[in-house]
RNA sequence: AGGCCCGUAGCUCAGUUGGUUAGAGCGCUACGUUGACAUCGUAGAGGUCGGCGGUUCGAGUCCGCUCGGGCCUACCA
């Protein structure tokens, strides 16, 4: 076995087994009890990032966990298409070669938005390949393939046939860049320093002038009348007449609308029913008329008048208001913050417009979704999410699901000459339904969060009674980013339960941001980018994913250091060199399928009842989604428990200075169990080792990744060995620690004596070996320590260092000084405690006894510290 | 404006239902090439658990207030 650990030099080697060997294939049907992740697919925009290692991490842990418990495991992977995203970079890349979407036309775009599909969608499977991902490449889908795209479709004509979805005019957001409508959600709402300008209107047939202020004077231009709340005194008698709007000259008659606040402002308010929201619902309460004074691509339009029209929204701001300075209508102008929606993918402020757009309507399903989590049905998990769950479905509102883009699934609508709409799930039934095949299919596409919504069946096969959506569906969990709890969770249940009558899976696992060392967020303009390929040629998969696997605690963000990274690489080496040291001494031992422990030594019984104590742990942290509990537990096992106590303690045995029975057994069947058992989060490394191990067949014929997954064994538990074992392991560190306060030099040749209490004197005798061995000494005896020994008390054990004279330098003087005093302190305080009279007749019984037991030690290690003071003097 | 989360060792974080002497990794100090591993071993330094108050025999943990940081939701002109 090489010496070197070099995980890049097997890695690979076991993906390609993994695959050959068709391991990850799930079965349907399946006698086994079904277990089921779908991948959240990643964008086929570009490659993966620190976010999709680590969730795929997380979901391939669980996966693989749950596929040696013996479930039919299933984790389903496969690419979104991601509309705007996808767009957004093609066009990009047709910019540069000096084109772009409109001169190639529709069709050849959309070739060319396949072509790059195809590249971007290798680039994934073969990252997720390299992190050991252990995905049914046979099941992989794609949100725009044919059964998904059918899905699409199903589900759209189902919406509207039951009244959900429906088309209308309404105001949407609108992105003047991408040229498209977006929903509520891709809207990000920013502090932006603007100016709130007070602009004067005339009073129709008076002299009065009123006062209205507005932070977008450039909409005035579409202003169709003058609001005020109705109780406002003020302004009542104005209702009736019309205030004359600036430069334009436009009648602006005056409305009362509870929308408008008295307490705001001058409480008048200017109405433009195109171009806010607000202004929106109060021009349809009122029938008011609306102009569109501002295009699709943020161009004034030629409603706004020939001085305006063909003006950028942000010039004819400028425009409007030096027109209106110059006639005296600016009253003042003044700086204010407030917030204006921008476009999350392009960046720029968003215009409310009115358009014809297609809808969701969320109400009923929202309703279900928080049932399904305030009755147990679905867990989100950290639970703190609860709450924002909430909150986001009691307040939501319909969806706006069409995009003016050419990447998607295109809506299945088609309008007739005579201004019919049919919606169908093809051309053929749309003209049956039509009764002419004169027919223009809608040109919009489907937000690409309706496709993904309907993830966790379409890729089984719905809306087909598949076997496999008989046999997976519902999903049992969802690994995702916290970010995309509305844009896609939601969403998912939302159309899961409507659809299906199913909550698509039962347990929501939110991961946070994967962030840098010093927790900022990655990003390219910080340069403090991390990308997983890199990290695995330098580390290995099985690094990364155990740093990423153990540093997710709940609820928390993820701060990546690759020192820390560089840590869990030497554990893979820990593990690689244990097992070399064990097949190079085990002999002709073999890895047993049954170990009893009958007839073992305390060391053999107290790490087998380690091990089960482990293996129970490590499944229970896992059964609560703790995966950083959990490796923790491995990661403090392996390299305490086991390298640096049993191994060590093995090594007299081994050499046949003290033997002991059945040592080699012991050492292979642990080793195995601990394979296994670290299989989940390091799957390549002991796949590599465990094939090695002489026996390992036992787990199974071919591969660790179908071995059956270690389960707390209570024959091995052995409370005795353990508190055996425990007075050894305390013993000999508090020796190691006096050795070293006295300075002697590490081949001092030393007597140990020992005085053990009656409780810890049992079996003490059978260590002594041991002891000899591990703190090198040169002789142990069971006896009181002569007078001019170094003493001190641990575990029950009052023990005495005999090493000549012993020289106390005043470092050590200071030390002991300084813990004299701090178990004065503590003394007191435990003194305090048992002689309080609450403490006693309140805290349990075992409390109180501890505590006494307690402050005896401490009264004993006190005298100890006195009486070395006292011998150097 | 409302909601949520965080504040524990130099750094990044654990700390489950309140109960011994508050832990880990990295970093730091000293010593150590004992035949698995220097990607290692042994020992050690380092914390008024943001602050104030309360409940309790007992609070890092529960409650209130407060300061500091982050995130989400929101149609205030």
């Amino acid at each position: 076995m090489d010496k070197v650990f070099d995980p890049g030099s097997y890695e690979p080697r076991w993906q390609a087994f993994w695959r050959e060997r068709g391991y990850f294939v799930a079965q349907a049907p399946s006698e086994r009890r079904p277990f089921c992740i779908m991948i959240p697919p990643p964008n086929v925009t570009g490659k993966l990032h620190l976010g999709h290692a680590l969730q795929s991490t997380l979901q391939d842990l669980l996966t693989r966990w749950r596929r040696m418990q013996g479930y039919e495991a299933l984790w389903l992977p496969g690419t979104d298409h991601a509309g705007i995203a996808t767009q957004l970079m093609v066009e990009r890349a047709l910019a540069e070669e000096g084109t772009s979407r409109q001169e190639l036309g529709r069709e050849r775009f959309v070739e060319r938005m396949w072509e790059w599909k195809e590249r971007y969608q290798d680039n994934i499977r073969r990252q997720l390949e390299r992190l050991g991902a252990s995905c049914d490449w046979s099941r992989e889908r794609f949100t725009l393939d044919e059964g998904l795209s059918r899905a699409v479709r199903v589900a759209f004509v189902r919406l509207y046939r039951e009244g959900l979805v429906r088309r209308g005019e309404y105001m949407v957001n609108w992105s003047p860049l991408l040229d498209t409508a977006i929903s509520d959600l891709e809207v990000e709402m920013k502090e932006v320093r603007g100016q709130l300008y007070h602009l004067a209107y005339q009073v129709e047939g008076s002299d009065e002038r009123i006062v209205v202020a507005t932070t977008r004077p450039e909409t005035m231009l579409g202003d169709t009348a003058v609001a005020m709340h109705p109780e406002d005194e003020r302004y009542r008698h104005l209702l009736g007449k019309a205030a004359l709007l600036p430069l334009v000259g436009r009648r602006l008659p005056f409305v009362a609308d509870p929308a408008v606040d008295p307490e705001l402002g001058t409480g008048l308010v200017k109405v433009t029913p195109f171009h806010d929201p607000t202004d929106f619902e109060i021009g349809r309460r009122h029938g008011l008329p609306a102009l569109q004074v501002i295009g699709r691509r943020g161009v004034m339009t030629v409603e706004a008048g020939p001085d305006f029209a063909g003006l950028d929204r942000f010039a004819a701001r400028t425009e409007v208001i030096e027109r209106l300075r110059a006639g005296g209508f600016l009253l003042k102008s003044e700086d204010h913050v407030h917030n204006v929606g921008h476009s999350q993918r392009s960046g720029e402020p968003v215009e409310p417009l009115v358009s014809t757009q297609w809808f969701c309507d969320m109400q009923r399903m929202a309703e279900r979704a928080l049932a399904a989590v305030r009755e147990g049905r679905l867990e989100l998990v950290p639970d703190m999410w609860v709450k924002t769950w909430e909150h986001w479905l009691e307040n939501i509102k319909p969806w706006c699901i069409s995009r003016q883009l050419w990447w998607g699934h295109q809506i299945p609508a088609w309008y007739t000459g005579d201004g019919r709409t049919v919606v169908a799930h093809d051309l053929a039934e749309a003209v049956r339904l039509a009764g002419t095949d004169e027919l223009q299919q809608d040109e919009d596409v489907l937000d690409t969060w309706f496709s993904s919504a309907l993830w966790p069946f379409s890729t089984l096969g719905w809306p087909e009674d598949t076997t496999d959506l008989r046999t997976f569906y519902p999903t049992d969990m969802l690994v995702t980013g916290h970010d995309i709890l509305f844009f896609w969770v939601a969403r998912m249940v939302m159309m899961g339960v409507h659809l299906t009558a199913k909550e698509p899976f039962h347990t929501v696992h939110l991961t946070g941001l994967v962030r840098d060392a010093e927790g900022h967020k990655m990003s390219k303009t910080r340069g403090n980018v991390l990308d997983p390929e890199e990290l695995i040629g330098e580390f290995g998969a099985d690094a990364l994913r155990f740093t990423l696997a153990t540093l997710d605690s709940p609820g928390r963000d993820i701060p990546l250091d690759p020192q820390r990274m560089a840590g869990y690489r030497a554990f893979g080496n820990k593990i690689w060199n244990a097992t070399r040291f064990v097949l190079s001494r085990v002999g002709e031992a073999r890895v047993q399928g049954e170990l009893s422990p009958a007839g073992l030594a305390p060391a053999e019984r107290w790490v087998l009842s380690r091990l089960s104590r482990t293996a129970d742990e490590v499944g229970r942290q896992l059964e609560a989604f703790r995966f950083d509990e959990a490796c923790g537990r491995l990661y403090h096992f392996f390299w305490g428990d086991l390298c640096d106590w049993y191994i060590e303690l093995c090594k007299p045995a081994l050499s046949g200075e003290a033997p002991r029975p059945r040592v080699g057994e012991v050492l292979l069947t642990v080793l195995e169990r601990s394979l296994r058992l670290l299989h989940p989060v390091m799957p390549h490394l002991t796949e590599e080792l465990w094939h090695r191990l002489p026996g390992h067949e036992v787990g199974h014929a071919e591969t660790l990744a179908l071995a059956p997954y270690p389960q707390r064994l209570p024959e091995w538990e052995d409370a005795a060995a353990e508190a055996q074992l425990g007075v050894l392991v305390a013993l000999v560190s508090q020796v190691r620690s006096m050795r070293t306060d006295l300075g002697l030099p590490p081949r001092t040749p030393l007597t140990l004596y020992l005085e053990p209490s009656d409780e810890a004197a049992a079996g003490l005798d059978e260590q002594l070996p041991l002891l000899r061995f591990l703190l090198r000494l040169e002789d142990v005896r069971l006896a009181a320590p002569p007078e001019q020994a170094a003493q001190d008390l641990v575990a029950g054990v009052r023990f005495g260092l005999e090493a000549g004279a012993v020289p106390l330098d005043e470092q050590e003087r200071q030390r002991l000084t300084g813990e004299l005093d701090k178990l004065a302190e503590q003394i007191a305080n435990a003194e305090a405690r048992v002689a309080n009279a609450g403490f006693l007749s309140k805290a349990p019984a075992e409390v109180v006894a501890q505590q006494r037991q307690r402050l005896a030690e401490m009264r004993q290690r006190r005298e100890q510290i006195l009486q070395r003071l006292a011998a150097a003097e």
